[in-house]
DNA sequence: CGCTGAATTGACTACCCTCAACATGAGTGG
DNA sequence: CCACTCATGTTGAGGGTAGTCAATTCAGCG
């Protein structure tokens, strides 16, 4: 199907790997370039930079700084975070491979979180202003980008319902579902994974304290949920684990 | 400047009236039209449609209903909301005049949201896919909607910091100057003004209890930093008010 | 005039935060 | 190799904020 592409040294195989393009990434059926035609896959390509990956804790942007461009991560994760007006760090959310980061900064030409790896992360840079002249050649890209940043606002006001409504039990349950779906998303497995980010950042995003999402999890194991050790998780009981995050068994009246 | 627009019965001072184009709105700095070129805001002008008023508590629109539109509030006041998994309200918005609802109807074509009248309201009417084909033209207009989607977005994100961190103080506090401000904007008093929502609702948003946004303001009362009468608010120390929404008096340590 | 719904206020309770001690693991340098 | 620090995470005890339950007031309205 590609066998008249450019053959590159490295293959697909490494997910940190510089050459890879829109046509060939494996994530391409999940991210920007899903439902365009193969033609405008390719014009969507040329516009888009491939840097060096981030190592852990590097900076994607900050907060503040000039817009000029989305990302799309391609490998590891990341954080996005805001500084509320007391000068506290709120995280607003978690990106994994194959989502896109940045649309906030399009409101007033400047960030308004910073991003932060993860871990060892590589992502796809998109250019806005060469992505809205394409846009208008072609009026699916347009579509799409408006789809992309409508579904970033349907899941923030999930954010919000899960922080107005949720127990904290309730909160790190709809968390471990996101990941797990996600990453089921992408060919992994939705029972078992690593989660990337620190308990703190948890906490943070979910307006609960640290030690508040440690007891949680201990209790998520205790009722045999899921099995936790560090960073891994091992969700044994997935319908469990949804009926908690939905409000325990079917809604203790 | 409009010498040569047709002459309507009603001028624009009834705030529902219908017959208003978006080139004699006074809304027009800062609704849709802000930034657009005279010829293409008149272009948009064209493809926007003015119903009947809303009377309180009809629908707009409905979570579910197939999307094809956003709206602009030409006049009173709307909320929007969706229903939790747990089958809960959760109102994630309230929309005033110049201010546009919809946007979270694009990614699936369907509405998440539902959004109801708070008041007898009047919209404006933006068939999306029009408005797509419109963007294609006017690169200005493509450009202000992505910048609308972004402020939606981090308005929300605004909204999850402040469930996720803020005291209830901090939350009235905030969501009274939110509304001063959009009130300011529109040549309005910051000062005084009439809340369009009720007590339940601000709670919904909050993540409050209907008691605790009772006693909030009552307490905000005796610290004489407002004054309440039911719906009306008047605001009588303004910076008081900022301390409060920003963690008390330069943060207690 | 009574009824209904919205709002206010009080008393009690529960969930989560705060403070604190302790455990674990990575990195450093003797 | 071990002692040391530092960051991260776990667990326990106690307190505070906001929720729950309940009674009362008030406005609007048939």
């Amino acid at each position: 199907m590609n066998a008249n592409q450019p053959i590159h040294i490295h293959d697909t195989t490494c997910p940190h790997d510089r050459k890879v393009s829109c046509g060939n990434c494996r994530l391409n059926s999940i991210c920007l370039p899903i439902s365009l035609h193969i033609d405008d896959v390719e014009k969507l390509n040329q516009i888009i930079q491939r840097g060096k990956p981030l190592q852990k804790g590097d900076y994607l942007y900050r907060a503040g700084d000039a817009f000029d461009s989305v990302y799309a991560i391609r490998s590891g994760a990341v954080k996005a975070l805001t500084i509320s007006d007391r000068g506290e760090e709120q995280v607003t959310g978690f990106y994994l491979p194959g989502e896109v980061v940045g649309m906030d900064g399009i409101a007033n030409n400047c960030y308004t979180n910073s991003v932060i790896a993860l871990e060892t992360a590589s992502v796809c840079e998109i250019p806005f202003n060469r992505m809205e002249e394409l846009s208008i050649k072609i009026p699916s890209l347009q579509r799409h980008f408006f789809q992309l940043m409508s579904r970033e606002i349907t899941q923030d006001q999930q954010i919000i319902t899960l922080l107005s409504k949720s127990s904290a039990e309730e909160r790190i349950a709809a968390l471990l579902l996101s990941i797990s779906s996600r990453n089921s998303r992408r060919q992994l497995s939705a029972a078992a994974f690593r989660l990337p980010m620190s308990r703190t950042d948890i906490g943070n995003y979910l307006g609960l304290t640290i030690e508040t999402v440690s007891r949680i999890f201990s209790r998520l194991q205790q009722q045999s949920v899921i099995e936790v050790d560090k960073k891994e998780i091992h969700i044994t009981n997935m319908d469990g684990l949804f009926n908690i995050a939905n409000g325990g068994d079917i809604c203790h009246p």
